[in-house]
DNA sequence: GCCGTTTTCGGCCCGACTGTTTTCAGTCG
């Protein structure tokens, strides 16, 4: 709806209301539909009101949507394709639709290369060839990539930078600061008096594709790897407040403005205002004084989602984070008696190093061959390995675990004399992902419901760049989770991260205690557990919502309440 | 279309860059 009324020219604030409606939904945990049956008032979800709560009931209950329908009369769908294309919005679009008939990407390109775009909405040589290189950057993808992917990428580019003496300060701001669990662009904020000096260096970086922007204080470039950066150059007295802007997100930016100003002041990148006959700087060099004129309580980075915490830290009530010190060990990750790369004395040095008081070593079960899953005799050596191992460690445990495989027909890929042996047995799903919903969630139920399962395994299955999450009903697995105490992992391993912060969030709601592992497969890979507490902040979650904080007499004392 | 400790109308975050323009509209974040 807000697509199709934009490119109409209708209302730009209705267009936002949609959007915003949009966002709220996609942020919910439940279905609609569900909501709809158990006679919720949709109109308590932000920004839901009696007109969308009737389309959303229309919808769901008939299939269409009247209103829907008549607003794209004369509008090919193809052409919403157009609002993709970089640096093309829906005034340009529009005009080339009514004037040219260019209905997609394919036409459009076909007109530009003709010329035929010259004189259309203020269309010259310039704006025709930026098109055709809209088109290109479109085509070639921008996707989001894993946080870890963009982290390095970042890190590179922000030493390269501060290199200069004309950097007096340097962050990765943006979805990057805030550790959101895949990234569109990397943004970066420096503080300088010679502005000009650092866009220079900024210009000269090997590894720019094409420059998008390149003003005063502001530049953007596409790099080597189709991943957009944005540098923006404030005075230092100015850094916090464009801190605060430059990290958003989006939605919370906009929360965070709309409160200041009925409190009577003005945020924008360069400070807080107050407002009234004249404007007047009141602060802006650190993040937390504009908190602190706001009256509320200073929100971490990966809470700024406006999920609710604006209102906690006007109200002095922002939970409690995890901290990465509160993490004892790492609950999940593979040695080389399976497909991992690592010996379990290089994997328990590489724990201890890491400070961890313990390490639970799952390797794969028999039936997954592919990942040189452990047999009857193989699960033996292990356990003698590890108890010989255990007795020349102190204050460090390996816990002798197993990623068993939840089979097709929901049974364990071990018999109860063997799983019983097993400290820890986390249960996983890696074959038959195509199943429907209701097999897929009945699968991992009965695994719940084994007795043998400590910990769920990347619960939804999602692999970035290879498959989407499976097709789950969420709530029946916190439920059973819940019933049967079984944690459920935040799986930190870059590509998955799996659940996700709003499913975490979701399931420590309901009381389901979760596990951090690693799914490490090589020494390397232990590294990602910070990206997955960053994940569990991002989640709400708590010291008291992670088993890895357990020390280790008290996991212990978890674990066994299974056997 | 949504929303309300200035409430049921009249607001809705705020500014940079580009390409066009003769003071600004469109797009983006």
């Amino acid at each position: 709806m807000a697509k199709i009324l934009e490119l109409k020219g209708d209302n730009p604030f209705k267009v936002r209301a949609y959007l915003r409606a949009a966002r709220s939904i996609e942020a919910l945990n439940s279905e609609l539909s569900e909501l709809i049956e158990k006679g919720e008032d949709l109109k308590k979800i932000e920004g839901i009101g009696k007109e969308i709560e009737a389309k959303i009931k229309e919808l769901i209950g008939t299939g269409h949507l009247s209103a829907y329908e008549k607003a794209k009369k004369g509008i090919p769908s193809s052409l919403l394709g157009l609002l993709e294309i970089p640096g093309l919005g829906p005034k340009t679009v529009a005009a080339l639709h009514k004037k040219l008939g260019i209905k997609d990407v394919n036409g459009l390109e076909a007109a530009a290369r003709k010329n035929k775009l010259i004189g259309i909405a203020n269309i010259r040589e310039k704006a025709q060839a930026n098109i055709l290189k809209g088109i290109e950057i479109l085509r070639r993808g921008r996707e989001r990539i894993p946080l870890k992917t963009a982290f390095s990428i970042a890190e590179e580019l922000k030493s390269y930078l501060a290199v200069s003496s004309a950097v007096e300060k340097i962050e990765i701001a943006g979805s990057l600061r805030r550790r959101k669990e895949t990234i569109g662009d990397i943004d970066i904020l420096i503080a300088s008096s010679r502005p000009q000096e650092v866009g220079k260096r900024f210009l000269a970086y090997p590894h720019i594709k094409k420059v998008l922007a390149e003003g005063e204080t502001k530049y953007s470039f596409i790099t080597s790897f189709n991943l957009q950066v944005d540098l923006r150059i404030v005075d230092k007295r100015s850094f916090g407040a464009a801190l605060l802007y430059f990290t958003g997100s989006k939605d919370f930016n906009i929360s965070l403005r709309r409160i200041a100003q009925e409190q009577g002041y003005k945020i924008n990148e360069y400070g807080i205002f107050s407002l009234g006959p004249s404007l007047k700087k009141l602060g802006g060099e650190k993040e937390k004084e504009i908190f602190n004129f706001l009256k509320m309580r200073y929100i971490p980075p990966v809470l700024r989602e406006d999920r609710g915490e604006i209102e906690l830290a006007l109200k002095g009530q922002l939970p409690l984070l995890v901290k990465p010190k509160d993490v004892k060990g790492d609950l999940h990750v593979h040695s080389n008696y399976s497909d991992g790369e690592s010996s379990l004395d290089e994997l328990a040095r590489k724990a201890q190093e890491r400070g961890y008081r313990y390490l639970a070593v799952c390797d794969h079960s028999q039936s997954l061959k592919v990942a040189g899953g452990l047999d009857k005799n193989r699960v033996k050596e292990k356990e003698e390995e590890i108890k010989r191992l255990n007795k020349k460690f102190r204050n460090f445990r390996l816990l002798f675990g197993s990623e068993v495989d939840i089979l097709s027909d929901g049974k364990l890929d071990y018999p109860p004399a063997v799983l019983e042996r097993f400290d820890i047995v986390i249960g996983a799903i890696h074959t038959g992902f195509k199943q429907s919903k209701k097999q897929l969630t009945k699968r991992i139920i009965s695994a719940i419901k084994s007795g043998y399962v400590h910990i769920i395994a990347h619960p939804t299955g999602r692999l970035f760049g290879v498959r989407d999450a499976y097709e789950l009903d969420f709530e029946k697995i916190i439920q059973a989770a819940l019933d049967y105490n079984v944690a459920l992992e935040i799986n930190c391993y870059p590509q998955r991260m799996d659940l996700d912060d709003i499913k975490a969030r979701a399931a420590a709601e309901k009381g389901v205690v979760l596990s951090l592992g690693t799914d490490a497969h090589c020494l390397e890979h232990m590294d990602a557990l910070d990206f997955g507490i960053s994940l569990a902040q991002r989640g709400w979650l708590g010291k008291d919502n992670l088993i890895n904080t357990l020390s280790l007499k008290k996991l212990y004392q978890w674990l066994s309440l299974k056997r």
